[in-house]
DNA sequence: GAGTGGTCTAGACCACAAT
DNA sequence: TTGTGGTCTAGACCACTCC
C-alpha cells in the first residue's frame, strides 16, 4: 500500500489540481513550509516533489515569490517523437522486411559533412511485404570503416549502426515533399505524391557518422504526439 | 565561482565522459559511494545528481546491479519541438500578421468531440505579407462560449485560446497531404503541391476545446530537432 | 548475505527578490 | 528586512537483486 514514495504522491496531489483545472495557471501552491506541515514530513520531501514539477515545466518557482502554476508553453507548444522504422511496423503487429536497393562507394562531397568517403545505401522497408518506407543513406567510412564490409540485406543500415556505432548526438528534419520518380517506383505511388521526409543526422564524438532521407507515403503514415500534465 | 551547484558539477562530469564517448553506453558508472568519497560531499548529493540524469535517460539504474550508462534511444528516437506560428514567424525577424477568411457557427458533428455548436474560422496567417500557413479551426461552443463574440481578425483563434481557455492536454499529429484547391490558393501553391499538415486537438479537463489543421508548404518550411546529451 | 540505489529526516546556511 | 526556495549534511532504514 505504501507502495508510491510520499515525494511522488505530493507531487502527483498538485499535479492533479492542475490538470483539473483546480489551480489555473498563474495560481500560487502553498509553499513549502505548508506543505511540509500538510503531509507531516520534512521539508526535502517536499522540496523534491517541487523540483521534479519545475523541471517538468509544470510549475515555476522563484525564491521569495513562491511557486505558481506556468502558463501552458507558446512557444514549441509539444513534442513529437520520432520512431524507429522497425519498431513501429512490429509495434503494428506487422512482420517487418527490407530489401537493399542500391550500394556504392564514393568520394564524400565537402558539405555532406561525412569525412573522405562514403557508403551511399538505398533500402526498402517493409510491412507486411508492402512498401513501407524508402530511405536514401550515407554512411562515412571514416567513422564506420567496418561499414564497408557489412551485410546491409542480413541488417538493415540503421541497426547496424545502432549495433556498432552508437550516436552521441542526431539532428532530426521533417518536411513534405512530393515523391520524385525513384522513390514513386519504390513505394508503388504517383509521381509527385505527397509524402513525409524524415532526414537524420547522427554524430559521434563530433564527427559526422551518417545521414539518411527516409521517405514515408503521406497517406499511410502519421506522426502523433500526445501531451498532458498528468502524463509526464 | 561557487555560482554552480555540486550536484549539477557531478551531474556535468558524468554527462561529459558518456558525450565524449568516455564511457559507452553500457559502462558502469562509480556507485554513489565512490562518487561521495571523490567528491567528499554527502551520498544525498550524489544521489541528487545520479537521479537527475536517470530522469533524463542518459543512465540507467538498478539497484545492486549499480549505474550504467544508457543506450541510445531505439524506440521513439528522438523529439521534434512542435512551434507556435507566431513565434515562428517574429523568430525568423519577419512580421506576423493574420487574415479571417471564413467564420461559421454550425451544429457540432458527433465525431467532432466538441460538444453540441462549433464555430469554424478559416485563417491565413502571413510572414511579411506573404502567405505561410492556412488554418481550418474549429471551436466547442460548449467549452468556450465567448469564442463566438470574439474578434477573431484582431487575435488569431490560436492566440484568443490560449489567452481565454489555456489547455491541459493537447494531441499533435504530422503528416504530408496534397494542397486542395482552396488550400492552395491561399498559399498560393499549384493544386496538390505537398504540404506539411499539423494537426491539433486539445482538451480542458477532458472536454473537447478545438481542433485545428494548419498546412504549411512543404518546400517552405522544416521542423527540425536536435538531441545529444549534453544539451539536455 | 551483502552491495547497491531509493527514500526520508531534522536540521543548517545561503541566495534571491519583494517590501 | 524577511519570506521563500536552493542546496547541502550526516545520518538512517528499506527494497531490491546478484552472488
Amino acid at each position: 500500500m505504501d507502495q508510491e514514495p510520499l515525494h511522488r504522491r505530493i507531487a502527483g496531489d498538485i499535479e492533479r489540481r492542475i490538470a483539473s483545472g483546480e489551480w489555473r495557471p498563474g495560481f500560487r501552491i502553498p509553499t513549502e513550509a505548508e506543505l511540509t506541515a500538510e503531509y507531516g514530513c520534512a521539508r526535502m520531501t517536499v522540496s523534491r516533489a517541487m523540483s521534479d514539477l519545475s523541471a517538468r515545466g509544470l510549475v515555476v518557482r522563484r525564491r521569495r515569490a513562491g511557486t505558481v502554476v506556468a502558463h501552458p508553453p507558446v512557444h514549441s507548444s509539444a513534442l513529437v517523437a520520432i520512431p524507429d522504422i522497425q519498431s513501429e511496423v512490429e509495434g503494428r503487429g506487422l512482420a517487418y522486411t527490407h530489401r537493399l536497393l542500391g550500394r556504392i562507394v564514393r568520394p564524400a562531397l565537402p558539405d555532406e559533412g561525412l569525412g573522405e568517403r562514403v557508403i551511399e545505401l538505398e533500402t526498402l522497408h517493409l510491412a507486411d511485404d508492402l512498401p513501407f518506407v524508402f530511405e536514401r543513406r550515407l554512411i562515412s567510412l571514416d567513422a564506420a570503416p567496418e561499414a564497408e564490409a557489412a551485410d546491409f540485406t542480413a541488417q538493415p543500415p540503421g541497426g547496424w549502426l545502432l549495433a556498432h556505432m552508437p550516436w552521441t548526438e542526431a539532428e532530426h528534419r521533417i518536411s513534405a515533399v512530393g515523391a520524385d520518380r525513384e522513390t514513386a517506383a519504390g513505394l508503388g505511388l504517383a509521381d509527385g505524391a505527397p509524402c513525409l521526409r524524415l532526414e537524420r543526422r547522427t554524430w559521434r564524438d563530433g564527427q559526422g557518422v551518417t545521414w539518411a532521407s527516409q521517405i514515408f507515403p503521406g497517406a499511410a503514415y502519421d506522426l502523433v504526439a500526445r501531451f498532458s500534465p498528468t502524463k509526464g
